[in-house]
DNA sequence: TTCGTCATGTAATGGGTTACATGATTAC
DNA sequence: GTAATCATGTAACCCATTACATGACGAA
C-alpha cells in the first residue's frame, strides 16, 4: 500500500519523503494518512531494491533533501502492486489509494473494482441500517448519532461511486460540480431496496 | 482501543464474542471493524487479566457459546481507558469509538473532547483545501474526485459535530431528524472562514 | 534570537490481519 | 442432505505508530 503510494506520486514527479506526506495530506488526506516514521524505511527499502534513485541535489546545496526519481524496475513494480491488490474492496483507505491511480488501469478493470466496491458499501449500509432498526429504542443517544451518521457516511459513499460508475460508462470524465452530482444522484437511485 | 470496546459494550450487556462483532459491525460497522483474530485473544487475555469473566451456560446447552460478563475490576479498566486516551481527536475509527461510550463521561469531558475533534477536522480541511487549489489544474480526474471527496466528507463530519457539540450545550439530547439537523447545521455554520 | 516549518532518521513498541482449522445448528 | 450462518480459536505474518533525536533555514 505504502508502496504502492509512494511509486505512483514519484511517476507523477520525483520528489523527497516530506514532499510525499504533504502530498498525501493535501489529496488523500481524508482518507489515508502517512507518518515518518513508516514512509522514510520505505523510500530506504524501495531504493536498496532499484525500485527508486536519488536525484543527487546540483542546486539546492547545503539543505539536505533526498530527492528520489522513480526507477524503470519501479515503474514495473508499481504496475504489479496495482494489479494484484485489486480485490481489496473493503478496508477503507486503501481502495481510496488505489482510486488515485486509476489511470493507469484498464477501464474495465476501474469499473469492476468500482462495483465491487458499491457492493461492499451496499452489504455495509444494510448491515447499518439492520442495526438501526434493531437498537434504534434499546441505545442512548450517542450511539444513535454515531449510526445515523455512519448510515449517511455510506449512503454519501456510494452516491459518490455512482457517480464516478456512470462517468466511466460514459467514458467521460467527472466534469460535474459536486452539487449538480449530487443531486443527479439523488434522482437516479431508489435508495431503500434490500432489507 | 479494542479492549475499550469490549468492556464498555459488555457493561451494557453480557455477551459472546460473536456477538460483539456483530454488534460493532451493526452500530460502529462505519468507522470500525474488529476481526476475530484479536477479539478472541483479547477476551481471554481480559478474563486472565480478571476484567471479565464467563457465565457458564445454564441453559443453552450442547452449543459451545462463551458469554463474558464484565467484573468489577473491569468496570474500573474501563473508566481508566476511557479517560486515559481522550487526546486521540485524530484517528478515526477511535474518536468514534470512544464516541460510543460519551455518556460514561462527564459533560465537560464531553464538550472538550468534540471540540478537539472539530479543530483537528477542521485544520485537515484546510489542508485539503489548500491542496484542492494547488494542484486543481494539474491533477488528473479521479485525484479530483477523489479530494473533492474527501473535502464534502469531512464538511459532513464537522455539521454532525457541530450538531453534537450544540445538543450538548443545551444540555438536551441530539433527537432531530437527520435532515432538520442537517438544516440547521447548514445555516449556523459560516463556513469558509480561514484559508 | 527565537519560533515555525522544513527535513531526515531510528528504535521500541504494539497492535492488527489473513488464512487456516474445526464443528454445531438452522433453514430449506 | 446440504448450504448458510453461528461460533471459536491459533499461528504466521506484516505492518504501522510513537517518541525521540538532530539540525538547517526563513521570518519576525
Amino acid at each position: 500500500m505504502l508502496e504502492l503510494a509512494i511509486l505512483g506520486l514519484l511517476k507523477e514527479r520525483s520528489m523527497h519523503g516530506y514532499q510525499l506526506k504533504k502530498r498525501v495530506a493535501e489529496t488523500l488526506g481524508a482518507f489515508w494518512q502517512v507518518s515518518y516514521g513508516s514512509l522514510y524505511p520505505a523510500l530506504k527499502r524501495l531504493q536498496r531494491s532499484g525500485a527508486v534513485e536519488m536525484v543527487f541535489p546540483t542546486e539546492d546545496v547545503g539543505r539536505r533533501k533526498n530527492v528520489y526519481r522513480i526507477t524503470e524496475a519501479g515503474e514495473a513494480l508499481f504496475q504489479e502492486l496495482l494489479q494484484e491488490t485489486g480485490r481489496e474492496t473493503g478496508e477503507d483507505g486503501k481502495f481510496q489509494v488505489r482510486l488515485a491511480f486509476f489511470r493507469y488501469l484498464k477501464p474495465e478493470t476501474r469499473i469492476g473494482m468500482l462495483e465491487r466496491r458499491r457492493a461492499f458499501l451496499e452489504g455495509r449500509l444494510s448491515e447499518l441500517r439492520r442495526g438501526f432498526k434493531e437498537y434504534r429504542e434499546r441505545i442512548d443517544s450517542y450511539t444513535l448519532a454515531l449510526m445515523r451518521h455512519g448510515v449517511e457516511f455510506t449512503e454519501q459513499d456510494i452516491r459518490w461511486l455512482d457517480d464516478l460508475i456512470a462517468a466511466e460508462r460514459r467514458g467521460a470524465r467527472v466534469k460535474r460540480s459536486p452539487r449538480t452530482a449530487r443531486r443527479a444522484a439523488a434522482a437516479r437511485i431508489p435508495q431503500k431496496e434490500r432489507a
